[in-house]
DNA sequence: TCCGAAATGTGATTTTTATCATATTCTGCG
DNA sequence: CGCAGAATATGATAAAAATCACATTTCGGA
């Protein structure tokens, strides 16, 4: 469903959103022993999301990761289709082409609109959408 | 999700459903080509469903792969489990542990309970009565 | 009884994913 | 300007998943 570096990802997004800001940046270092993620694997992840602009980074001292206002209102599927690929999530669950409704297979009906369902949510939901709810204590950040 | 192999696996079984039966065996060879999986691939995966007695098999001349009455009743979860382990299709979408609704990561209520129901649905729904609605042509075993 | 047809067992190779390491570029500060 | 602190770029290694290859065992039939 989603790949250990998506999972990785969006943990660090969700961290970083929760403890970072335009200027309270964050360092690699301090954040991998957070969220246990292997620090070089992170790095590598945080600059992908930086490339693609999900989350802002600044070089040089007092530099670091952090979210900026606008990144902070992207919908989390940002974060997995850059890490993991479109299709990985959309793909059918008996072969290599997309999900369709139009032409189900043989566990379509078993999972359901779950899987839709999912994408929608992410596609709708923003990632300070999210910490709200963490916040407010409603769910919990893992590791 | 469910990894590759998970998928063959399923694709294979279900075919077996629809065209073996204890009198009218198939062999590897004439699986491979209709389900599109690589043909030893193929063959390991099956070995491993029948050492685990969720398929059915005989050697030599007249010999070959299908379902017993028996194994068309269990549920569609065993040959998951087998071939995937039972930890990846209930582990958390944000981290290593299982998902557990009791103290739910930040993405859990986006997932909801679509993994839940998936899982509880194959471990409801036997092999034969998947394949009822394929016959009925409600849904189609893909490639 | 013997032969050939099939699954079974074992392990090697390739590809993808995850992980580690190191050199390079940018940037604020003194 | 020049230095040190940070991200960035690049590529090497390790581990896991997918794929391939071949020798062995079992069994039905001539
Ligand atoms: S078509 Fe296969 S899961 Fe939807
Ligand atoms: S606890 Fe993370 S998905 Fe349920």
């Amino acid at each position: 469903m989603l790949s250990n570096s998506a999972k990785y990802a969006l943990k660090a997004v969700l961290y970083l959103a929760l403890h970072t800001s335009e200027d309270n940046k964050m360092m690699v270092k301090d954040i991998y022993t957070n969220i246990n993620v292997p620090q070089s694997y992170l790095a590598k992840l945080l600059q992908e999301l930086s490339k693609h602009d999900i989350i802002s980074s600044s070089r040089g001292p007092k530099g670091g990761f952090y979210l900026s206002a606008k990144n902070l209102g992207l919908p989390l599927i940002r974060i997995v289709d850059v890490i993991d690929g479109e299709q990985r999530l959309r793909s059918c669950m008996l072969s290599i082409h997309e999900c369709d409704s139009e032409n189900p297979c043989a566990l379509h009906h078993l999972v359901g609109n779950a899987n839709s369902d999912f994408i929608k949510n992410l596609e709708q939901t923003t990632i300070n959408e999210l910490i709200l709810e963490v916040r407010a204590g409603k769910s919990v950040l893992p590791l």
